[in-house]
DNA sequence: CGGGATCCTTCACGATACTG
DNA sequence: CAGTATCGTGAAGGATCCCG
């Protein structure tokens, strides 16, 4: 997020403000995997590959998500290479999404963050609370 | 990020549409590494353990970083519990920080994350390009 | 030296409305 | 059915000032 400068028509890296290190392809990923949907819609897409999925099904496996930012989200994936789109021209028409081997290549590392979490976030939240309870004084008793 | 109902007065889960699935650990996890610094910060403070950086030296090795982002980086990072941090009272004061086992547990998925990223960004890339040259229409004309 | 408080801008995301 | 366009909001993050 907050790398807006993605889509230079010029592409004129290093001009003014230059983020600091745009080029940084772990900070590119984070940015798309940062965002609130990217993961989960690739996630679902990847356990449903190699079948496809088309736009209400995906919508009603991702609890929450709007039609917009599933649209966001799918365009972005789309456009990274990470998603094919195939659309049946039909009437009503009918499109179909599906990971590609780029997505799911990325579901790996991604799984792997995922098991992390659910090892470890409960001991976080207990590092928090504990945090909130008792400030850097020494008195809990 | 903009996982903001953590704090709800009332504490109305299913109520209608629920956020989504605030607690799923994954998604809290995403929203910390997903902001601009923390996997950085968490990145440096790896390579040096088991030793400490002082304030000052971490935000060398971050090029880029602003002392307010840095602190606030460093305070999250502490009250989860992933980061050490340790104060010596002199004048002028001096504060020592270090990844703790928990950060380290992180710092493997998040540098199989960086493998990936510095693999398959260049393809990325690449893919972008194409999508903004040829649009999926044939007849650019 | 380390870092909190404040201001300001940018952007992700949600809700709604419209199109083909 | 599968989107796109628009508006409003909250939060991330940069710059700056100040304090112990």
């Amino acid at each position: 997020m907050t790398t807006s400068n993605a889509g230079e028509p010029g592409g004129r890296p290093g001009e003014r403000g230059d983020l600091l290190d745009p080029r940084c392809p772990t900070r590119q990923l984070l940015d798309r995997i940062g965002t609130k949907w990217t993961s989960m819609v690739v996630k679902v897409l990847a356990e449903a590959a190699p079948g496809e999925l088309r736009f209400a099904e995906l919508r009603r496996r991702v609890p929450g998500i709007s039609q917009k930012m599933l649209s966001v989200t799918l365009r972005s994936l789309v456009r990274d290479g990470l998603v094919a789109r195939r659309v049946e021209h039909t009437v009503p028409p009918a499109v179909h999404y599906q990971v590609t081997g780029l997505g799911l290549s990325l579901e790996v590392p991604l799984s792997a963050l995922r098991v992390w979490a659910e090892t470890h976030m409960a001991e976080i939240d207990r590092n928090i609370q504990l945090a909130g309870e008792s400030p850097p004084k020494q008195g809990v008793d």
